[in-house]
DNA sequence: GGTATGACGGACA
DNA sequence: ATGTCCGCCATAC
């Protein structure tokens, strides 16, 4: 259960008023093809390990919750800590998302190869 | 081993 | 901008 850790940790440790992708956490936990992981970790977890669930958002900036199925409690919830989610649960990435300290040039996905289509 | 799940992501029309 | 398609992979069983 590393990567699970792994991601449980890093979710911990966003700070208030900034946001990650699960992409992003997925790639900092060391697969960055493991963003399902990610959601999975946080619908199973993120109530029982008190996580600070709402920090977390798709690579678009959006909520990935449904109306009615936590979307409005985490549009609450981050505004409540500065960070302003439009209608559609659209928040800021260029403002908001989270920089992990100790990274210089944060390579989060490997560069992409040359790849010929047949 | 296999099947199902999952709050996803990127590519493309 | 929206919607579809498909690859991805850690877990649970």
């Amino acid at each position: 259960m590393e990567f699970e850790d792994r991601v449980k940790s890093l979710i911990r440790s966003i700070p208030r008023g900034r946001v990650a992708t699960y992409a992003q956490l997925a790639a900092l936990a060391g697969n960055h093809r493991a963003a399902r992981q990610v959601a999975r970790v946080l619908h199973s977890s993120s109530r029982k390990d008190r996580l600070p669930w709402h920090r977390v958002i798709n690579s678009r900036g959006g909520i990935s919750l449904g109306r009615g199925r936590g979307f409005e409690e985490q549009k609450r919830l981050l505004k409540a800590e500065g960070v302003p989610a439009d209608r559609s649960g659209r928040v800021d990435l260029g403002a908001f998302q989270w920089e992990p300290p100790g990274l210089h040039g944060p390579r989060l996905r490997p560069p992409r190869i040359a790849v010929v289509r047949p």
